[in-house]
DNA sequence: CTGAAAGCGCTTACAG
DNA sequence: CTGAAAGCGCTTACAG
């Protein structure tokens, strides 16, 4: 059975079409005789309105699109059910690409976007995207544009991260507070801006401190698939190049898991022998033993927050307000656990 | 910038829109010449068609959606990345929701889907739902519908899913291969069907080796958010309970991981005091210490599937070509791993 | 080879 | 209070 139109209702009313289409919005210069009718068949015929043609009429459809790197990943999946909520709560709907972290194929589906026509576009980049012109050709043609988590700063839209670079400070910061002299970085890939970042926290924590920086204490991981198996293998290949570290920051929540599991393997205390702090607060690092020390980052909020800035930019664009481009800084926490060392503790011992 | 149309082209060339439409289509019955013209500006001009006009015009928007219980979860969000990447393959977008597991907001969904018109849908159940008069309405409006995972058996439609039962029945016939005599279950929420199929494999494999059944070896979980939590919690009320257990079924396994943990923190050795399977194959099953033997449900294959199928159905569809509603019952292997004995091993050693 | 016309389903300014 | 007309941007059967 097709949808019902405007044109059956009319048809069988023996009414004009623009009638009908007045009496079902109600419109006030409508008899309230007409109205009842119009209204009781279009509910017998369950009548909805056909979005494909409001959506050409209004120039919108009420839906936007979302690029993302990975799907299946405990923050950027946090993220998507974010946006998706407050998506729905303000009647939007929401299209899903995965980039796989490929230029390519996010440049692809930014056109893909643009063709179809959405409201707007959210994006995080992917790893291998360091040209930008199909970012500011988005932009160019007005269509509202917020990147998260993984930005380019030389894009001119509204952004909504976090600090990584303050966040790592602190999460070293702490690795010293609780008595670490000689302390190691397992970073992320290259590329991302957020584990720059992260790293150059790390490096300014220990300048502040008067620690040395040594590189050879930087180890790289890819923080994809295998990142478990990466925290395994840097401890591993750690413990043979130095064996006086007493503390390790790790860019991601997994790697340190993989870290800490191949550290109890070979009989080393954590955290007496070494602390360790991670980034992200998967949902695992909480529950695991020892609890991982890790800097919580808000996923969830990040989703809302990055759809409510281009909910406002699609609502002012619309009526011709300005736009002015934000950049939000989501607030990230130290979250204190069993991976190192009580610091209350220790200060208590020492008052003794 | 706004996007240029048919007619911005038509009048630059002085000639008709149908003229336009013709050429960029490459008819036949237009000459080289006004081709040449009208491709060259449509360049230079970026023309893309209006989606909302093509939308309009051919009944269909090349999108579908998607309605799935939760996002942030492994095997969810494995079954969307196959989705995606096989729509994309398509020329299909997907619009997601997500229900919450909870039938009002479910039922919310599918109508909001279906006032956009989406030329499909695909959903998974949740948990709240026993009333099915909202999937059957998409059906009687002649919208391809297909289930999967967390399907309803009495709605006529396509479902992709594993054999639980049969599954369950080998988790369990494998714990009593490699020697359990006395084992217990740790099963799902009483509602979605998977989680009683499953229970009901553990009880026939347990029935066809003449193992008693006893009620009192089955656990309830929610298996949600606290699934590891509740893993530890029914391992410490197993033993309490029962010192005679050997083997655990476990319907999940964040769970089984959860009570492998809570094992080896009271000292019991897996698999020698107790053996476990779990149900899933969640990533970091293979690398946790010791590996978790489990049934592999092979979420992306679900996911690449359920397109496949949606897809067939509306391309029937449109061609006026019957659809056959298709069960689609995907393949599941035992990962035998460390956490069950090696019965290879044992069975040398009985040689030697 | 080109173009006017009708139509997809809706809305709204305008006429009566 | 009701309806004819124009228009959103496109396609295609038909006329010339």
């Amino acid at each position: 059975m097709k949808p019902a139109t405007l044109k059956q209702i009319a048809e069988q009313l023996n009414i004009s079409i623009s009638t009908v289409s007045k009496a079902l919005k109600d419109y006030p210069d409508v008899s309230k005789k007409t109205k009842d009718l119009v209204n009781e068949l279009a509910k017998d015929l369950n009548y909805k309105p056909n979005a494909f043609a409001l959506n050409l009429r209004n120039k919108e459809s009420k839906t936007i699109g979302l690029i993302i790197p990975e799907i299946v990943h405990h923050f950027f999946s946090s993220v998507i059910k974010g946006i998706i909520s407050q998506a729905e709560e303000k009647g939007y709907l929401v299209i899903i690409l995965q980039s796989n972290e490929s230029y390519e194929l996010e440049k692809k589906q930014i056109e893909l976007l643009m063709n179809q026509r959405v409201d707007g576009i959210l994006i995080s980049l992917a790893n291998g995207t360091a040209d930008y012109a199909h970012l500011n050709e988005v932009l160019a043609q007005d269509k509202p544009l917020v990147m998260f988590d993984k930005i380019a700063k030389l894009v001119r839209c509204s952004k909504i991260v976090i600090d990584d670079r303050k966040a790592a400070y602190l999460a070293t910061q702490h690795l010293i507070d609780t008595g670490c002299k000689r302390i190691a970085h397992f970073r992320g890939p290259l590329l991302p801006q957020n584990s720059i970042d992260r790293f150059l926290g790390y490096k300014k924590a220990l300048e502040d401190n008067n620690i040395p920086y040594d590189p050879s204490l930087v180890y790289l991981c890819e923080c994809g698939e295998h990142s478990f198996e990466e925290g395994k293998a840097n401890a591993q290949k750690l413990l043979q190049d130095h064996n006086d570290v007493d503390g390790i920051f790790i860019n991601t929540d997994l790697v340190a898991i993989g870290a800490i599991n191949e550290f109890k393997k070979m009989g080393i205390k954590i955290p007496e022998d070494i602390s360790i702090v991670g980034f992200s607060n998967w949902h695992m690092s909480s529950v695991i033993s020892p609890s991982l020390t890790t800097i919580d980052q808000p996923g969830f909020l990040m989703g809302k927050n990055a759809f409510k800035q281009l909910h406002l930019e699609i609502t002012n664009l619309k009526n011709n307000l300005p736009i002015v481009h934000q950049e939000i800084i989501l607030q990230t926490d130290l979250l204190k656990r069993e991976s190192t060392k009580d610091i209350t503790a220790k200060k208590n011992k020492l008052h003794l």
